[in-house]
DNA sequence: CGCGGGATTGACCCGTATCAAATACTGTGG
DNA sequence: CCACAGTATTTGATACGGGTCAATCCCGCG
């Protein structure tokens, strides 16, 4: 998942959970803070996220550390770049995966529908990379911060008529590193977004967005 | 062309340019300053580009801009997302393309080789544009200009024997937009890597890198 | 030779980082 | 179930990098 802006994002989101039909694909599971892949580890196998949530991240030698994307269910992690892994992947809370064999994505092999969807995802993928790019280099903190709120709501955020409620398993150095921040500025900002209402802190992993319109209102910088 | 940590940088470069095989792909050919497809357009082809240099770019509503890539030859531009483009592209010289049907890429479509091919540069993409997002997200103005001189010096930079030169098609705001900086802080930059005699500019477009090693220590913030 | 647009430089300011302290949470063992 | 320790988060004070706005410079071009 990247931050995209919501209004585009409802376009992108149509991605269908993939058939099931791959040998020897039982589903995987994890528990918060296991790891899936490493960078650098071969990649043998794609997954798409069935339930729960990952963290996909980069790290700089001096330790500063990118969190490259949040997989969430329907999300494809583990594209390989010259059959490897370029980042870690830890689940941030009990998760689910179904496995694909890297060979559909890379020769077909024998499922024609399963490697078009897999290519499908990947070019969505580099599209939505885009979008955070903008984000990432053009955004204030506040902006930053009230779109991933927006994405998340949207796209994971339970109704509660007139507001929302949005669960972040993430921890808010997480949330740092996704969007190019710190974790203290993180914290100053929702805090300053509860001041003046347009949030509710329910507890540390749930926001109530009480104004989504002017969430969205300040997530395009107005 | 994204900014990766030069030394991972060989790495990504080798990609040998595509055979040429494809029916009804003769060459395309724009002058400075045309556009090859603008963002929302329908994707009919994709390009490797040949010679030259094209920019990618997206658009926030309120004018901020983003430079998503620029294209040197051998990178190829123009990944459909849905079907369409999500980036304007335009050339900033001279520049010849080698057109390819985006159907090679999405079904095969009689050539599984250039299939193939095709598939592994979206996904090389993919892992160019996550160094990408560590670069916009957390490094420094320093880090980030460095980082880019080192990239363009090793990809198509001029031997000098101990110093190397590098020819910069783009204007300062291209630079400026694609780092996540401002003209005058990337101007500002120039000057003091200028001071420092670090490099030297020849002409607006034309930069002599006079000690390469101190550069790439700059780029990983030593 | 003068015009115009990009590039550079300067002065100043603001947003975010940094460093430090207080507070709130989480899990563990008794 | 409570006490405690360790960790995450929030808050505060301050610093600084890079942004903003404005003036000047430079170079290409008519």
């Amino acid at each position: 998942m990247y931050v995209t802006n919501p209004s585009e994002f409802a376009a992108e989101a149509s991605f269908a959970p993939l058939h099931i039909s791959c040998p020897h694909s039982v589903e995987t599971q994890l528990k918060p803070g296991a790891y899936l892949f490493y960078e650098g580890d071969e990649v043998e196998w794609l997954y798409q996220v069935t339930s729960g949530v990952v963290r996909l991240t980069r790290l700089l030698s001096d330790g500063r550390r990118q969190v490259i994307a949040f997989g969430y269910p329907g999300d494809i992690v583990g594209f390989p770049a010259d059959g490897l892994h370029h980042t870690d992947c830890e689940a941030l809370t009990e998760t689910r995966l179904q496995p694909f064999r890297r060979s559909i994505l890379e020769t077909g092999d024998g499922d024609p529908k399963m490697h078009r969807d897999l290519l499908q995802a990947a070019l969505r993928e580099i599209s939505a990379m885009q979008d955070h790019f903008m984000m990432l280099g053009r955004k204030s903190a506040n902006e930053k911060l009230a779109s991933f709120l927006c994405v998340l709501a949207e796209r994971v955020g339970k109704d509660l008529g007139s507001s929302r409620s949005v669960t972040l398993p993430m921890s808010r150095s997480d949330i740092a590193d996704f969007l190019g921040l710190t974790t203290e500025t993180v914290s100053r900002t929702f805090t300053q977004l509860r001041k003046s209402k347009i949030i509710a802190i329910e507890n540390i992993h749930t926001i109530i967005i009480q104004r989504p319109t002017a969430l969205l209102g300040l997530s395009k910088g107005e």
